[in-house]
DNA sequence: GGATGGCAGTGACATAAGTCATTCCACCTG
DNA sequence: CAGGTGGAATGACTTATGTCACTGCCATCC
């Protein structure tokens, strides 16, 4: 990988850098360090101390807690102009999940003392960093929300409903997209395991709400879909 | 309850805002509002829009999600010197849990607005509150690593083996306390109904690692139950 | 004393979730 | 084409979790 991508642009689009100057941005960039990975690729794992703040530039990541059991949990699924690990760098403490990169990615990288004065010297950037934690935080709670109240089969039907509405096209059929990843991957997501996946999208189609072929997915009534949420778990 | 307390020492016992000087608690004192919460009471409930930050001054505060089926999950219980909401008071959305009062309870509340202005001039806050956040993600991410990893059998001995630690007294039969609530209150803590708890103390107790009676539980193998959270769930 | 209400224990049962083993199928590779 | 590989479907089974109904205990209040 030898492409090469302009930092400082990429720090402007970042949420939490938005609204600096481009002489503020070209500073902070002159202290970040380019870093890549390739699809599978471990950033950190969960444990290790936190040493600094990771800008997704190109690619995707992934943030997962791993069980004993070899059971995964994702906790959330990041892409460009997001961060990673906003919190460790400033509580001090270790990583709380591991992370790897989905795709072919490229992070810029600031180290834990360089971010930390950067902040000082731009109090603003603070209360920024506070507002990307906030809605992470509130992330995490819809994943407490989910785990206690729902089953699995709820929230199959749930991401799937977001799929269908922010990348599925109408057709003759009814909305169709393509599962972004395996059923693993899904499960992984859910919470759960493979098979759970096979069978609720099995039972989903039974009930007529779903055609699905393989990764090929036709939503047949998004309201029947919806209405899976609200029946009781 | 016609009973006073120093705002400004409370204050000071605040995670968040220690290490301030004198003058600078008093005129963060200033700008407080008491307000004085009986047991059961609530503070405010999820969803409501955010309009600032609440400190424990005395007493304790339970944050909790609610389901559709009257299910609850808990999130969080703290007391003094903590504070409650540090989050939506910076990212501007609603409250995303609801918050009761344990027992009758003093809060110490500071507007948005004042709050905000006070970590613009004081930017060293800004960060504190940023390792309080930090901290309560982390809570929040153990919290998913235990409904997504563990058994409620597992969580149960998670919770007695910490309360022996923190609160039990040695004695002849073994490590005894008192259960802090009742055990539908257990269950809520741990995201399950009240039954089981029944049913999994009687279990360990079948299994001879503990003893109970009503809230009185003597844990006479802390070998035994700490050996229930390896054991595959 | 009798009534009441909150809490705890328990059996019977229903359903959700997870495990294990096997088969199938599409795809690639030599 | 044979063989291998990975993902997926599926049946049989076990376990965990939740629900309902009922019983009993104990404190409190009239």
């Amino acid at each position: 990988m030898t492409e090469r991508t302009d930092l400082a642009a990429v720090l402007g689009k970042t949420g939490l850098l938005s609204n600096l100057s481009p002489a503020e941005l070209q500073s902070l960039a002159a202290r970040t360090v380019r870093k890549l990975f390739s699809a599978g690729e471990w950033l950190f794992a969960e444990g290790e101390p936190c040493n600094g703040l990771h800008i997704v530039a190109r690619g995707r990541v992934r943030i997962f807690k791993t069980s004993m059991n070899g059971r995964e949990q994702v906790l959330a699924v990041e892409g460009p102009g997001r961060t990673v690990a906003e919190l460790p760098v400033f509580d001090g403490g270790p990583y709380p999940a591991s992370v790897v990169a989905l795709e072919d990615t490229e992070i810029a990288f600031i180290s834990q003392r360089d971010f930390r004065a950067f902040c000082i010297e731009h109090p603003e950037v603070a209360l920024k960093v506070l507002a990307v934690v906030g809605a992470r935080l509130r992330q995490l709670v819809g994943i407490i929300e989910e785990l206690s109240f729902t089953t699995i089969r709820q929230r199959l039907a749930s991401t799937l409903l977001k799929l269908a509405q922010s990348q599925g096209t109408k057709t003759a059929r009814g909305v169709e997209f393509r599962l972004p990843g395996s059923h693993q991957e899904l499960a992984n997501q859910l919470g759960t395991v493979r098979e759970l996946i096979s069978r609720n999208l099995m039972r989903l189609q039974a009930e007529g709400l779903l055609e699905v072929d393989a990764r090929e997915v036709v939503v047949k009534d998004m309201q029947g879909l919806a209405a899976v949420l609200e029946a009781q778990g």
